[in-house]
DNA sequence: CTCAACTGTATCTGTCAGATATATTGAGGG
DNA sequence: CCCTCAATATATCTGACAGATACAGTTGAG
């Protein structure tokens, strides 16, 4: 089936509860930034061709003109089914290694600029992992029934956490690099 | 400009030496794809443009049909302009931390396989971002007018070797805590 | 009451990877 | 000398995707 990814994360949020196409970019976007991105261009069309296929049915919501998505059997079977295979490889893209790698293009001096702005991103995300792991940890308190998901939960996060610490170990290294090939060009 | 991503590392690739489009793809195949990827799809349409605005020029290569491309001053001047600009932010897309969120529809068993999948992938990445760094070094090594060029390799290599080692540390912990969930579940 | 912020649906454009088609060349085997 | 296979090389098509944009209903603060 087309759009494969799009559609699997549509599903998987919708076995958490039936919701709407906004709540779902809205889910994405506030717990799964970190490591997965989804915009309304893919949603929308996602809903409509899931609901063609009988994966998914919709009720009126609260508001006029909205719709609720809901999992049908056949939906979670499938759901089921694509998380079973294996995941996709993203294809990398990393603008500040590419830079860096053509380095002496750019000279010793932007290039620490652009390392020192990945840090700092890096030290960002750290923060919003911090922040994100105190609201589960609440949240699993809250709620004990919840206690198996938050656990899977906090293991994205500590995904993220060691990610980013080796960001900021690497960029310390390349800093000091850098640093030297300056004093060394200056000589 | 239309397509810049691509433009861009067309532009820092040909900075290196002129060459065919074939070739580029596989430096960057070859040396930059453990943070970046072409497709022949992007590069040849690119390559057009790039000639189009001036960018490039075009003279025969060896092989019947090949197309030696290489950079004019115009060029040159646009790809310091394009490297100069703040890179762009990759989309994250990461399928195993995906089904992790969602990790009691697939339970602790699938998870840790994938898990352990993803830890085997982080440990190829080292074994070959070391045979690369060997490989930089002893061209270093042959070639000293190339040494400042090859630093630079270097920093990319050390962030593969960080985030590779990172992400093999968050396996060893998720595994743990996989291992436990299973326990719990079996109890 | 009004306006800004939020909720919500929907589409369009440009970027992109991967698959595919096609042709040439060089090396090694028969 | 010919055949085949792998590598070199150009080119296009398709479907996936993010981000921008448009539009409209709703809510709450001032």
């Amino acid at each position: 089936m087309a759009n494969s990814q799009t559609e699997l994360a549509v599903l998987a949020v919708l076995s958490i509860r039936p919701t709407t196409g906004y709540a779902i970019r809205e889910l994405v976007h506030e717990r799964l930034s970190a490591f997965w991105s989804e915009s309304f261009g893919q949603i929308y069309p996602a809903l409509a061709r899931l609901r063609e296929a009988g994966l998914i049915e919709v009720t009126p919501g609260e508001r006029t003109g909205s719709a609720l998505h809901s999992l049908t059997d056949a939906g979670r079977e499938h759901l089921l089914d694509m998380l079973s295979e294996p995941p996709v490889a993203a294809r990398p893209r990393n603008g500040v290694l590419l830079r860096l790698f053509f380095g002496d293009l750019l000279g010793p001096r932007a290039c620490a600029a652009l390392v020192q702005a990945a840090k700092e991103r890096s030290e960002r995300q750290l923060a919003d992992l911090a922040a994100a792991r105190a609201e589960v940890e609440a949240e699993r308190a809250a709620d004990p029934a919840d206690a198996t998901r938050t656990r899977y939960w906090l293991l994205t996060i500590a995904a993220g956490e060691h990610a980013a610490r080796a960001a900021i170990a690497w960029a310390d290294e390349a800093l000091a690099e850098l640093a030297d090939l300056e004093a060394g060009e200056n000589r």
